[in-house]
DNA sequence: AGCGTGACGGTCG
DNA sequence: ACGACCGCCACGC
């Protein structure tokens, strides 16, 4: 598997996300073969073509928190994942013993 | 070809 | 529980 085909992985791996679960980067990132590279993980998503339809909001750290708002636009990702059914904090962060996903 | 960067992760204070 | 710091590694300039 080459570097250019890490991005694909990302892609395929995060479109396989089901709804109301969510994975990290790290995670994803182990996956997709490269451990410890959920940095990586993160640059595909702002690169990744909106015609391949990735559930990006799926993808959160592992503190539970949500992506910059600059990204998908205000409270967007807290929204769509709460109408999935993925549990939030008060605070704002999600219950990843809950919503992690378990692939 | 080299340097800085970043949608992170784990540890320390 | 929260914030700050350092370490990783491919990508863009």
């Amino acid at each position: 598997m080459q570097k250019n085909n890490f991005y694909q992985t990302v892609y395929a791996i995060t479109a396989t996300i089901p709804s109301g679960k969510v994975a990290t980067y790290g995670q994803i990132a182990l996956l997709a073969g490269r451990p410890g590279c959920a940095r990586l993980v993160g640059h595909a998503m702002t690169s990744a073509p909106n015609e391949l339809h990735i559930p990006c909001h799926r993808v959160v750290n592992t503190k539970g928190c949500l992506a910059p708002e600059a990204v998908f636009g205000p409270n967007r990702q807290r929204h769509l994942l709460e109408k999935e059914g993925v549990p939030f904090f008060k605070s704002g962060r999600i219950d990843m013993k809950r919503a992690l996903w378990h692939p």
